[in-house]
DNA sequence: TTTT
DNA sequence: TTTT
């Protein structure tokens, strides 16, 4: 339940392959940055300006090892989250970083065009290591490691029961 | 899953009280009309100009309870839905409808203020009759019959396993 | 202003070339249709099923001149709208047609991949007659004939002064 | 004109009375802390739990004189903005805030039922001093001290070209 | 750090 | 710091 609304709605590039980890109750997470820009014409002096917004994205369960799979360097991006402030201590200083959110509720799809296929293609990546005591309560199936020519760019949202593709 | 996003949002009045029914399998519809408008000032005529849009949004499973309990005929909305067009025939003449669905994946709340408490209260009303021999795969808890001050105004996203409050 | 909120949110793929035509006024009007598909699981059969959702789209001013020179059939789109139901008459019958309108207020992005080069490329279309008597207030930039290699794709809001790529 | 999309989505309870200033150049600036709540059964103990997310929000512009005007503690809204993260640095050391800004392109509204009439309702608090030498571009007509019953609960986007009520 |  |  919700008293408000919290939403969060990006398309952007990412910045760098995404880090994925597992939670000791098994559970996945994923980490990745993602870059918006902006661009106008400055009024005063008639120049071109941009400013670019890097956003921290986490994404957890079954989206987050999709994410870890299909997700890389440059890939574009929709996301829709929430978010979310950190508190954290450094030093004996309170830092503060805030995140969008992807988990149940959230969504996000990749808009890369299809995949050219061979070894570039959009063969998923091959799955991190998994404490072999804590399975995840949704495993992936084990995704092919030869890219299949035509393979759709893949989409999640978190209401699927199966692989998002 | 989804390939695209189809993502309504929604701010505005009811336009009459919910009718709730029950479809075979045992669940929930409920149907209301949204009016959101807009004003602006004619340029030509520098007349105050306003349209209001009336919106058709249907509501599937348990949120279609809770609307059938707490939204009522005036209410300020907050809903997020997606958009479906239907096909019907009327005289052998194909028309389309185009509403806003809501159901697991979408989110409602409710923007009234606090209740007043008293019989004109936030008192959910009594349920509609239900089929006995088909229900619901997640009933309702019978709600009190009468208004208890200061009952919060009810919001639901579709990812509460409890009733809304 | 506006009383409540009316926002769409769509990503989907164009269903053909778009129309443009220009009001009296000298304002460009661009229409598309954009589809966006779901597909689940059947729970009792099992079988795979998919429905897609075809959105009529109406876009006005600049950004129906951007539309009518970058979009096409195939394009995959971003747009922000808001909806609106027209009412019209056939053979003595009131139809109603729900459109999302994306004008001032609106966005739209396109979220194809680089334009290739060549004469498939990303190269605008050359634009449509315009009444010569009736300028647009905001006459676009003659785009040259042929693709340009990396030009970017383009994408709008409408707050732009100038052509937005 | 923007690549990528950055949106953000709100609606909550302001924690307190809006800050406004004026920048050099006449442009309103306004603060504000706005708090959403999630609230959810922690499926190990049973018991309900209940986060709080304060979300700041930084407004500019004739919508930033509107909510120094209108907004209080406790005020419920709905904001459209964007997400920006600013750097600042205390004592040698590089921190980060994100935001959501609220200017053109961006929304608000508030959505408290009707002002009860009598002191404590809608009216307008009085303008913060602006320096004189520096008026706003689109200076607003100065409001009524005095409420006025049944006066409607401002809203405001950003493509008005009067007071928004 | 992305992308154009 | 809000709200329920």
């Amino acid at each position: 339940m919700a008293r408000g609304v919290n939403k969060v709605i990006l398309i952007g590039n990412v910045g760098g392959d995404p880090e994925v980890r597992y939670l000791p109750n098994g559970n996945a997470v994923a980490n990745i940055t993602l870059a918006t820009s902006d661009s106008w014409k400055d009024k005063q002096t008639g120049q071109q300006q941009e400013r670019t917004e890097w956003h921290r994205v986490v994404f957890f369960g079954r989206i987050a090892e999709v994410v870890g799979e299909y997700v890389r360097k440059g890939s574009k991006m929709y996301i829709e989250g929430r978010l979310q402030t950190r508190e954290w201590e450094k030093d004996g200083v309170k830092r503060y970083t805030t995140e969008i959110v992807v988990d149940i509720g959230g969504q996000m799809q990749l808009l890369d065009g299809k995949p050219q296929g061979g070894e570039q293609g959009m063969a998923p990546r091959p799955q991190q290591q998994r404490p072999a005591q804590q399975p995840a309560q949704r495993p992936a199936q084990q995704a092919p490691q030869q890219s299949a020519p035509q393979q759709p760019a893949p989409d999640y949202d978190s209401f699927d029961d199966d692989i998002p593709f």
